[in-house]
DNA sequence: TGTACATCAGTGAACGCGCGTTCACTGATGTAC
DNA sequence: TGTACATCAGTGAACGCGCGTTCACTGATGTAC
């Protein structure tokens, strides 16, 4: 009988692989990815460094779990966070909320677990598996879905559609950053939420935007491409 | 005379603090962060580690130092870039150019020294100085000038016009992120500069958009702040 | 049901590494007279 | 112009640290018979 269940028997432990990644996990919240090492995991487990090397092949495998740990949570919290809000009637006040929370969930889950989310995209681990490749119900599929439903409901023009997802992606995460580390960092917190609010405002605001002309349009495409 | 030119006169250096900054920008060009230490930069001036403690403190104001070196390459090089481009008579058009152009020679600066751009938004060394004590010349303050000019030429509605310039940053430096070191950074070239224009296009059809309804802008905000 | 034994999952000691930092020192420099 | 001497800017050796990793080992587990 191996249940998942940590129980400590005594010389065996019992699910030391698990038991390591959450210890690497507390030490990434507290103290991001360059706090996650074999000795300090075994140490926080009260088990020997070289217990560690029976479930990982070393340093780099130990990270990569830790950074998958990291994912994990921080899908989850977003996914919770997610579930539990107010309907809409209207499909393109729906649809437009539910990508400000998208945005929203993530930027809360970068400033409640700064460890963590420095963690999730950690540089030192493996690159990440191709977005494609992601589960079903995790937020980035969620935001695909969402702005398939604002093309839908004819809020964004589809011809504007494709690679939206990486746009939004991009505002949230370098919010993120410059509220966590950044620029921003020292800032109140009314001054960080109206630029969260004006942000996303631009944001939404311009997938559906006419305001360019033709000729502008082209003039801002070209100076972007330089 | 003690020009600043390095001489390496024999036992004394010369200039060993600017060398030493010099052969940790170097080190961080190639590195990141990361790889400044002090041993290291001595190393790599040839001398030794105990000399670099005539010119530093320790490790962390040579990080510093490093850091201070990497945000000002990063400054000249996008003014560089700036400095040379076509003229628009039109003042909305060549507003909207320079916005793009700052964006991009912000993008163009990540992806050509990935190393410096760490290094200069590099978590372990002091916060850097609040933005209004930057430069004059700096691009922040461009980004500042050209925004302001939105609005003078009326593409910008005044009341949009606050912290419009941390939407932009946030924007161009999560897609650095995404592109250096994120999910977009296994992407082809194509992909790359077509998420770079939508993403400006979105942003600029954004700032002098005036699509959303006052409710849908309200449901937006809501859902932002949440 | 008992027992011998292979296998599994840990221990404990040790290795080498590069780091930051400190110590007493010495060669080079420049200035007062 | 020459020289004694204070000061400056380096050297070289050493310290302790925490790390990753490896080694020979041993206690615990479970299975064949």
């Amino acid at each position: 009988m191996s249940s998942s269940v940590s129980v400590r028997a005594g010389y065996h432990h019992g699910d030391l692989r698990n038991a390591l990644i959450e210890a690497a996990a507390e030490l990434a919240r507290t103290g991001g990815p360059q706090a996650v090492t074999i000795r300090a995991a075994a140490r926080a487990v009260g088990v020997t460094p070289t217990a560690a090397y029976r479930h990982f092949s070393g340093h780099e495998q130990l990270l990569d779990a830790t950074r998958d740990e990291a994912m994990l949570r921080m899908s989850q919290a977003m996914n919770t966070e997610l579930a539990c809000r107010p309907e809409d009637t209207d499909r393109v006040t729906r649809a437009l909320r539910d990508l400000a929370a998208i945005g929203r969930g993530y930027l809360n889950f970068a400033l409640a677990q700064p460890g963590l989310f420095r963690t999730a995209f950690c540089l030192d681990a493996k690159p990440l598996p191709p977005v494609d490749e992601q589960v079903n119900d995790g937020p980035f599929q969620k935001l695909l879905t969402v702005l398939d439903e604002l093309v839908d409901c004819g809020y964004l023009p589809a011809e504007r559609r494709p690679m939206a997802e990486f746009a939004a992606w991009s505002l949230v995460h370098g919010m993120a950053t410059l509220l966590i580390d950044g620029a921003l960092s020292d800032a109140g917190e009314d001054v960080r939420k109206e630029v969260v609010v004006r942000s996303m405002t631009i944001f939404a605001e311009g997938l559906g935007g006419a305001t360019l002309t033709p000729e502008l349009r082209a003039a801002v495409a070209d100076a972007a491409r330089g």
